[in-house]
Formats: structure tokens, sequence, C-alpha cells
DNA sequence: GCCAACGTTGGC
DNA sequence: GCCAACGTTGGC
């Protein structure tokens, strides 16, 4: 039998730029990196079990002024184990993961294309279609999340693209 | 730098 | 299993 082929999905990262930012990623080998260092179960859930090869993901950058998505990656490697978890001298060195029982995992991104004028927070609050945008509510901390294809849609059309 | 919101931890 | 305390995130 032939395996289904599952719709691409789509994504959201943040980033700070001052530890990593999209010029990072295109300036890395292949344009690609792993996305360690991810320490939350919900966001470590959507790598592992949502995030397939191909699919694509909004690069943001937060903490910074202004917050704001700047780039489309795509997921270049599927899911497996973050071993910053196992390096004791990593600031992410997690002692109850062990390499034959990860709890942490991660993804390889790799960067497709900067956007010509990023969006901001600002840019991206009232528009029509966005309101449920994981990004755009009220508290919300996840650095790893869904984005649906009508959001990323609306998104790509107010980048220009 | 402030602080609201959130996730995690640990005592009970 | 509850929930207070704590640490972190991230917009402003």
């Amino acid at each position: 039998m032939t395996p289904t082929t599952r719709a691409r999905q789509y994504w959201l990262v943040k980033s700070e730029p001052d530890s990593f930012s999209f010029d990072d990623l295109l300036a890395s080998p292949n344009r690609t990196t792993c996305w360690d260092g991810v320490r939350n179960f919900q966001a470590r859930n959507f790598m592992r079990d949502g995030m397939r090869l191909g699919d694509l993901v909004f690069f943001y950058h937060s903490s910074t002024d202004p917050a704001a998505i700047v780039g489309i990656a795509e997921v270049a490697r599927e899911s497996y184990p973050d071993h910053t978890a196992f390096d004791r001298k990593d600031s992410h060195y997690d002692p109850k993961s062990k390499p034959d029982a990860p709890t942490w995992m991660m993804v390889d991104l790799r960067a497709r294309e900067a956007l010509r004028t990023p969006l901001t927070l600002a840019d991206l609050r009232g528009v029509k279609g966005l309101e449920k945008m994981v990004l755009l509510q009220k508290g919300s901390r996840l650095s790893v999340q869904p984005v649906t294809a009508k959001e990323w849609e609306i998104v790509c059309r107010l980048a220009g693209l």
C-alpha cells in the first residue's frame, strides 16, 4: 500500500535575533540549522509529532524592536534527539534527558527566503482572518506553534508573496 | 526595566 | 491531585 501523502502543514518558530537570527540561518552551512534548545513540552510535541519534511515555517524574531516575522524556512529533517540536553556544559542541559530515553527533540530548519519587509506584530494585529493565530493570542509564549493554511496564505499575501 | 501570563516544580 | 511558589517569556 502506498503511504498517504499528508498535506503540507505550516508552523511558526520564535527566536531572539541576538542569539540566532534569520540572517544567521541564511549564513549557516546549507542554510540549515538544528533547532535545539526547545525545553517546553507543547513545543516539543509540535516538532516531534507535527513537523514533517517540507513543511513551511515562519521565522519570527521575538524580544526585539519590533518583533516581527522576518523569513520563511522549511523542515529539512524530522525530529531527532536534542543532544544539547545531554551536555553538562550547555545552557540547555537537562539531566533528566538521557541518550537512551531522550526527553527533548529537535528538527532541522533550512532557510528559504527573507521577507522583503518584515511583518511586525502591529502589522498582524487586527488583520481579518488572523484573529485566532496562536502568535497573536494574549500571553502566548509558545516558541513552536502551528499556523493554519489560511493564516499562512493571509500572511504571505501581506508580505507580498 | 516592568510586569502579566504562563509552565513547571514540589510540598502536602 | 491541588495549588503556591518560582522561573521564564516576551510585549511594551
